[in-house]
Order: structure tokens, then C-alpha cells, then sequence
RNA sequence: CGGGGAGUAGCUCAGCUUGGCCAGAGCGCUGCGUUCGGGACGCAGAGGUCGCAGGUUCAAAUCCUGUCUCCCCGACCA
């Protein structure tokens, strides 16, 4: 590809609505426009990544025997209120309704559409299993789009789907797009993590997160040092807390005016006491449902595991209305006691159990309550009444005794065993070999192009710009000439003739009366691992200069055999990327 | 949805407090010339309904009201 014949338009300016480092620069490197909040237009390089990506997203899934469908992206609102998840997904969901009255949704993902293809077409174990996937653009409608492509509300994604007889088979189709999935990210250039992760609104049974660790990440990975466990926030499991000494003859609880005094920081600063000393209470529906959970001052509450430990049931934070009902209060005032009769479930996370003492709201506008003794005060068993993890992990927080350790990352994949939760509501069901009726034990596999992309900048770029992995460069190679003069053009154009005969990727900076240190700018900032350089100095002793984008030096290396060199190097950093082919 | 900030030339921004001068700068763009290995310089030029709609005023980019959009923090989120 010639510069001038294509269509590159770098900035030199910062965009002053991009934040981060990889927003900025696939703006400035010409990469991408934004259109609107959350959506933008790919230009030839931005696309050509995006493409190498897919490329080799697609060669591995297919490799690993799936096979590539494409599904719509306009749904029948009613196949997604078979399954609940229009509910669950709330207003994420994109919605709008066509001209004969029908719902319709904008696909964020594709479950249902295709269990309704397998309902229809999988009537027997003998044409199981199947892994369909597809690559295309997904629509979510993010309460807030951010950080350029990490989180916006149209992106590209591929999603797979798993079909199996029974969990032996699941297990088999998981492991091997787990598989899969480390040689895509290796040959991505990517250095990742595998965490376990929670499932969420998809619903199913077990889950890893393939994340690349950076501090723009929007997730929080946990690990312990030794390695020995890795998880998202959301799955991270702590030790209970060892029970406190109480101190002896705690007295009687005691009522304190608290005016206009809700929050913990307020009741704090008010009382004069730590976070750590107080029992949040928190009031959530389920359906028709209430259910409390109780959770220690200083920490925050865990919606995923709020919703195990309710059975995977919808939650969501209760209204007003509701609250001042279950607790005969404003908001800001519920407390444990007393609520148990109320409500269906009371959710006690172990360090609240583990207190001696604690502050507490009076269920009462305007109280709180001083000297409660969680077990004397207010009950820890019965049979609405569990003690059970709910909260998110924090600093000094351990697990079998390790301690966790805390990280933002990027997660750029997701495999899921989903179980029977789409095939029994949609009827995805098959004949085994003894006649009987059965559903098709599902899984599910995603992985995020554009994340893909935004994540290699994010953990390699210097202050010119992105350095890319040889894989998902735009181009492999870019010649350069700097100066003017047939001998120099000629000699660049040789180069890149020989080059484009051996299908090497390479872009010829063929632009006249641009500067050299343009150019070279311009060639960082499109991150090209290879610039070949044809420039008077080198060229007057018949050499030209080879430079990688990842290092500062360039060497010399005769004209003749400039082609060859280039082609070695580009086999050799292929090479360390390549997996297995 | 709560809190904060911003919309003026293609881009980055100044001007607004205290209404009145011709609506400005840098970058980019067009032409000519000089340059030519890390975002050169000179000269000449094109380019703006000051987000939109009302209002106040002799007079509004500037003051008032409404509205839309964008960004940040939070909440939320496969």
C-alpha cells in the first residue's frame, strides 16, 4: 500500500475528550472517529487491525472445529422475554419498536437466537457436538460509554456457542475453547491473566475472564501472590473474619439522635466513630421478594454474590417506597433489628458476625443505635437468616490464609458452561442413543476485538505512539524514504516492489515534500514494527537502515540484500507469536 | 440517574467576570518561494448560524430561561 492511496489522517493535537492513552492515540494515529458518545467509524488502519484480529480470532475457532455463522442483529423482543432476559438486562438492552408495532432489540449477544436455531435444528446426540460462532458488531446501550472503545455502546465482538450431550462433553467443548483462547491472545501479542469469574445476567455454572492486566483496566483482579488462586472482584473469595474479643458486659443497646444523618460518613463524622464500627443495612427486591443484607461499614456490597446466595434470582437495590416500609424509616436509617419478621431474607456477611460490637441505624428517622452485639441484638441463624459472604474483597483480606493482592486489567474474553438455563426455556432439546429426551448443555465463549486492539496499545506504547505486535500491525513494514531524489525514490520503490512480492504487509511512504521527521513521526505513531529507511547518508555507502519500532537503534545493511533482511526480521518477531504453526 | 465540567474556524483553545473596537491565536488546509534525516520558515489566502430556541437591551459570544450534545467522578454494567 502506497501512503498517498490511502487515507491516514494522524493528528498531532490531543483530542480533548480522550482520556487514556489508547483513545488517544488510535485518534491521533488516524486510526478511528468518533461519531457519537460510544460509537465510532474504523478508517483503513484502524480497520486493518481490526481485521488482522478477527483473522486471527477466526483461525483458531475454526481450528478448534467451530464453525462461523452470522446471526441478525435486529431480535424479536419476544424470544428474549422467553428467557427473562430482557428484564435482566434492563435498559443496557437497545430496544426500538419497527413500523407493524413489533419489539425488536439491538443483539448485545446472541443466546437466545441461537438456542432458537438449535431447538429447531439439533434433534439428535448423533449431530452434537457443534460450537457455532460469529463476528460482528454488537449493540449495548451503556448507562455510560468511556475510555474510548474499552466501554462503548457499539463493538465488535465474537461470540461462540457450544452445544454437548452431557457436562463430560460441555467440559471437553470448554476446554478446548479455553485452549483456543490462550493461543489467540499469545498471538495477539497480549500478556494475560485467567481469573475465575462469576457469571452474571448469562446465567450458568462456572466462568474464566481472560484479562490483560493494565492500570486503565475497568475490572479488579485478585490473586494470591503464590498464584495459586486469581479471581475477578466479583468471585474473589475472603476468609471470614476471626470473631472479635467482646469486651465484657457490652451494655444495652442505646438510641442516638441522629438528625438528617444517613450516610456512613456523616454518622461517623457525627458520632465520632470508624466505618469499621458501623453495620450497613441494605434493602433489596427480588421479584415481590425483600430480602436485607447486612454488611460491615467499610465495605461494599457484592451484587454477584448477593445474587448467589439469593439462587441467581434478579436483584436490584429496593425503592423508597419500599425501604421506608420494611424499616418504618427514611432511608438512611435501617438497621437489622427487628427486620427479620419483615422480610423474606437477611443476608449476613461473616464480618458482621465476626464484630463485637457495632453502630447500627434505629430503623427509625433520625437513629442510630449504639452498643449492638450482633447475635445478643439481632439474630445470626434462623430460617430466614443465613450468614454467608456477600461483600467484595479488600486490602488485608485473605484466602486460606493468603493474602489477596489487588490489580486493574482489561478483559478482553469470557468462556462460560451455561448449562441448560437457554436449551430447557427454549426447548433446545435432542434424543440420546437410548431414546430419550434431553437438553443441550450449552457454553459460551466471547472475545472483544476492539478491546483487543485498545488493550495491546494500552500495556505498549512510548510518547510516539502505539509499538504493536508484528501480528495485528496494519502494516508489517514501512519504507520511508527520507529526502527527495530519483535515487532515493527508485531505490525505495525497489524495495517495496520486492517486498509486496513476498507478501510481506507494507506500506510505502511515498508522500513528496513531506519532511522526513513527518514521516517518521507518522510511522511511529502508526506503531509498524519495521521501518526500513532510504535516506541519502546510508544511501551513499549503498546501504539503507532497518529500525524496529520497539527499539531505539537502527542498523545498516546493503541495499541488495535490504529485502531479505527485512523479510528475516519479520519471520523472526512472527515467530515469537506464533503458536504452534 | 446523582455530582462536576465543557460546547467559539477541520483540531487545540483564548475572549464571557464588567454587554459596545472588525470575533481572535496556534496547529491544519490552499497557492508561491526558500528548506529537506525526528512534526521547518517567509509571503499571500480560504475558512465561524459563537450548540440550538426563546428572552432582556439601542446593542448579546458575553446577561436570563429552556433545551440538546460531549467529557469526568459516582451508581450501574456479559
Amino acid at each position: 500500500m502506497r501512503f498517498t492511496k490511502t487515507f491516514i489522517p494522524t493528528v498531532k493535537e490531543v483530542p480533548a475528550d480522550a482520556e487514556i492513552a489508547s483513545h488517544q492515540l488510535m485518534i491521533r494515529a488516524g486510526l478511528m472517529r468518533k461519531l457519537a458518545s460510544g460509537t465510532y467509524t474504523y478508517l483503513p488502519a484502524g480497520w486493518r487491525i481490526l481485521q488482522k484480529i478477527m483473522d486471527i480470532v477466526r483461525d483458531e475457532m475454526n481450528k478448534a472445529g467451530a464453525l462461523e455463522i452470522s446471526m441478525p442483529m435486529v431480535q424479536p423482543l419476544e424470544l428474549w422475554q422467553k428467557t427473562g432476559r430482557d428484564v435482566d438486562y434492563g435498559e443496557t438492552l437497545g430496544r426500538f419498536t419497527d413500523r407493524h408495532g413489533r419489539g425488536n432489540v439491538l443483539m448485545p449477544t446472541a443466546e437466545e437466537v441461537v438456542t432458537c436455531l438449535a431447538a429447531g435444528e439439533i434433534n439428535s446426540y448423533k449431530q452434537l457436538p457443534i460450537n457455532l460462532y460469529q463476528i460482528n458488531a454488537k449493540y449495548r446501550d451503556e448507562f455510560r460509554p468511556r475510555f474510548g472503545v474499552l466501554r462503548s455502546r457499539e463493538f465488535i465482538m465474537k461470540d461462540a456457542y457450544s452445544f454437548d450431550v452431557d457436562d463430560e462433553s460441555l467440559d471437553k467443548s470448554y476446554r478446548i475453547m479455553y485452549g483456543a483462547y490462550c493461543r489467540i491472545f499469545r498471538r495477539c501479542g497480549l500478556e494475560y491473566v485467567i481469573v475465575e469469574a462469576e457469571t452474571g445476567e448469562i446465567g450458568g455454572s462456572g466462568s474464566h475472564q481472560f484479562t490483560v492486566p493494565c492500570d486503565n483496566g475497568e475490572d479488579v483482579i485478585v490473586y494470591t501472590e503464590d498464584g495459586s488462586g486469581a479471581w475477578n472482584l466479583e468471585k474473589a473469595p475472603v476468609d471470614p473474619a476471626p470473631k472479635q474479643q467482646a469486651p465484657k458486659n457490652v451494655p444495652d443497646t442505646e438510641e442516638v439522635h441522629t438528625p438528617n444523618v444517613g450516610s456512613i460518613e456523616a454518622v461517623c463524622d457525627f458520632l465520632k466513630c470508624k466505618p469499621q464500627d458501623m453495620i450497613k443495612t441494605l434493602i433489596y427486591s427480588a421479584g415481590p421478594d425483600t430480602i436485607v443484607a447486612v454488611i460491615r461499614g467499610d465495605h461494599d456490597l457484592n451484587t454477584e454474590k448477593l445474587t448467589g446466595a439469593v439462587g441467581g434470582k434478579h436483584i436490584e437495590l429496593a425503592d423508597e417506597p419500599t425501604i421506608e416500609k420494611v424499616t418504618a424509616a427514611a432511608v438512611g436509617f435501617a438497621g437489622p433489628m427487628g427486620l427479620t419478621e419483615k422480610v423474606n431474607l437477611v443476608l449476613i456477611d461473616p464480618a458482621v458476625a465476626a464484630m463485637a460490637v457495632g453502630i447500627t441505624g434505629a430503623n427509625k428517622t433520625d437513629y442510630h443505635v449504639k452498643n449492638v452485639v450482633p447475635g445478643r441484638d439481632f439474630a445470626l441463624e434462623g430460617k430466614n437468616i443465613k450468614v454467608v459472604d456477600i461483600r467484595n474483597a479488600v486490602e488485608g483480606d485473605t484466602h486460606d490464609g493468603k493474602p489477596l493482592l489487588f490489580r486493574r486489567g482489561i478483559e478482553v474474553g469470557q468462556v462460560f458452561k451455561l448449562g441448560t438455563k437457554y436449551s430447557d426455556k427454549l426447548d433446545a432439546k435432542f434424543l440420546d442413543a437410548e431414546g430419550n429426551e434431553k437438553p443441550c448443555l450449552m457454553g459460551c465463549y466471547g472475545i472483544g476485538i476492539n478491546r483487543i486492539l485498545a488493550s495491546a496499545i494500552e500495556i505498549s506504547h512510548d510518547d510516539k505512539g502505539p509499538i504493536l505486535p508484528i501480528t495485528i500491525a496494519p502494516w508489517e513494514v514501512i519504507i520511508t524514504p527520507a529526502g527527495t531524489g530519483t535515487e532515493i525514490t527508485d531505490a525505495a520503490e525497489n524495495i517495496y516492489t520486492q517486498l509486496a512480492e513476498k507478501e510481506i504487509e507494507v506500506l510505502l511512504d511515498d508522500r513528496p515534500d513531506i519532511r522526513a521527521g513527518v514521516k517518521f513521526n507518522d510511522a511511529d505513531l502508526l506503531g509498524i514494527p519495521v521501518r526500513v529507511t532510504v535516506g541519502q547518508k546510508s544511501l551513499a555507502a549503498g546501504n539503507v537502515e532497518i529500525k524496529l519500532r520497539s527499539e531505539s537503534e537502527s542498523r545498516k545493511v546493503a541495499l541488495a540484500s535490504a529485502a531479505d533482511e527485512v523479510i528475516a526480521t519479520v519471520n523472526s518477531l512472527k515467530a515469537v507469536l506464533n503458536v504452534g504453526n
